[in-house]
Formats: structure tokens, sequence, C-alpha cells
DNA sequence: CAGGTTTTGAGACAAGGTATCTTTATGGTA
DNA sequence: TACCATAAAGATACCTTGTCTCAAAACCTG
């Protein structure tokens, strides 16, 4: 029910901003909202084998531009998308199962708008993303792949 | 002749890491030496067509294991690389004219380091970019992409 | 300068995504 | 409810950013 409830509000909130509640946006809602990590297109592709890939991509878009999913990068750079719970928050990414996580630090934001006031020029926004060994993986000593560290600046 | 101890410089890393100094190698860091701003693979293979397009990204590969060179993401999560100037920082990037620019920030970091403790495990790195419109670009009134808001989270 | 190892270049391949173009679905309206 | 304008879908070609393979060339060391 509580699933019900919020597929109609996403698809309400398509519509909202003028776009058609059509049948593969709706399946492809329905099918992201029962995810609870993150996820590639090609994993909805598979997914919705009738649903065309241009679709899907299309759909992805427009569920990025109005703040319904994330998009975000693994360690080595893969991009991930993650249903949004919160209204800006960043991710926690876990480096070796990929679990993410969300979070949110007011400091970490007063800290880059400083930062922007200095350098001069208007900001515009940020990226952030906090690679970590989840809890769980560090309890069973998952290993770190060796090459994590040469992807982060 | 700065340029000249510099070159020497890079080199000498990658020979301490146990790699050879090839004349492609010696061309490729020579080329992104000159450059002052964000650059792309492409613009390397444009620049040195007599070089293998495969021995462009090896070395890019490379440079950025020994941390000469960072990768970094503009809003719409085109790949640049740039030099690195510091040692640990990260980049200020204008949405407008794509320059890019560097800051250190241990509030930040540190804030980042908390996070991490709370959300349990282990903290590999993190990932920041803070998008702007450069002093430049807001002085010349230099629109900002509509699209730049639809890609930060 | 011979020999073993690294590196290169050419080109095929892969992932992730966009563009184009025709056909189909949708939603408003008569 | 049927009609119509328009938005969206599907198929497919294409693009970008890399990676892989494999034979040939370049390096270094003795």
């Amino acid at each position: 029910m509580a699933i019900e409830i919020r597929g109609s509000n996403i698809l309400a909130a398509l519509e909202n901003q003028g776009y058609r509640s059509t049948l593969p946006r709706r399946e492809i809602v329905e099918n992201l909202e029962k995810r609870t990590d993150g996820f590639t297109a090609e994993d909805l592709v598979r997914d919705l084998p009738h649903i065309g890939r241009a679709t899907v991509f299309r759909t992805i878009k427009l569920l990025l531009e109005s703040g319904i999913i994330c998009k975000l990068s693994l360690i080595n750079g893969e991009p991930r998308y993650s249903l949004a719970h919160a209204e800006h928050h960043h991710h926690t990414v876990c480096v070796t199962c990929g679990t993410i996580g969300e979070f949110h630090a007011g400091t970490v934001e007063r800290v880059l708008r400083l930062i922007g006031n200095e350098v001069g020029g208007t900001i515009i926004g940020h990226r952030i993303e906090l690679y970590i060994s989840c809890a769980k993986c560090t309890r069973e000593n998952r290993p770190i792949p060796s090459s994590a560290h040469t992807h982060i600046s």
C-alpha cells in the first residue's frame, strides 16, 4: 500500500511538470521503487525487456531532473542511480559491496559556501561522495580493492 | 627552464615506480605541462596524432595512479583531467567556461571523517567537486546553463 | 649488440548514453 | 465516445570514453 501511494506521488510529480503518465513510465517507476540500493540503467533495461533502451534512459533523465532519483559514482567512476529519500543529501558508497547510503551535513555545506565566496564568483552547487567500506564489509573483513586508492583525489 | 625541471620530475617519479621513460610518455608529459586548465584525453590525442590513442589513455592512467594528474567531472558528468598542484585537494569547476581551480579545506575533511565514523565501517576517501560560475564569468554576466541545476544532487 | 622485458600502435570491443525517425499512445475536447 | 494534436515509444544508428589483444618496436642490461 505504501508503495502504491509512493508510486502515484512520483507519477503525480511528473504530471505536475507537464509530462504524461504512460505505461512504460509507470512500469519503470514501479520497478525502481522496489529497489533498496543503487542500480544501473542496464539493470532496468534487463528487468523490463519489453521497454526500449532509449525510453529507459529518457525516463531516468526525467526522474533525475525532477530530483526523484540521484546519479552518483562508484569509486572507479561507474555510474549508479538511487532513489532520493531526502531533499538535499550526499552518498556514502561502499567500495567493496557497492551499497549506497545517504547523509547530510550542514557543516560541510557551510564550509563549501565559504570556499565558494573566497574563490569569487557564484556558487552553483557541489558533488560529494564519501567512499567507505561499510560496517558489514568491515566486520566480515572483506578486502579493499587496492585500485580503490588510486581512484580518488 | 622551469618546465624542463618539472618534466624531469614527473618522468623521474614514473621511473621511480619502475616505469620506463619512453618517447611517447615524454611527449605526453611535456604536452600536458603546457596546459593551465582542465583537458580531455581526446585533447591529447588530437595534439599528438603520431601517438596511439591507447598509449595516451595508458599514460593518463599511469599519471593518475601516481597522483600527478587528477580526474574530475564537469557538472554534466563529462570527465576532465588536470595537473595536480597540491597533495590533497579538490576542485572548483566553472559551469560556464569550464575553468578548473583547486582548494583544500581541513574542516570539510574533518566533518567527512566524523560522518564516516557515524555510519560505521572504514573510510576510504571522498570525492568533492564545487561547481561555480567563476569570477570572470560572473563579472561578464555569462548565463548559467539551466541544465546545470538538474545535474547536481 | 643480443636478449628479455616493456611499451607501443592498430584496431576491435565495451559501457553508457544520445539522436533520429517512424509509429503508437495519451489526454483534451467536440 | 470519437477525433486530433502532440507527446512519447521503439528501433536502431551513432557517439564518447575507455579497455583489450596481439604483433611489432623500443628499452635497458649484461
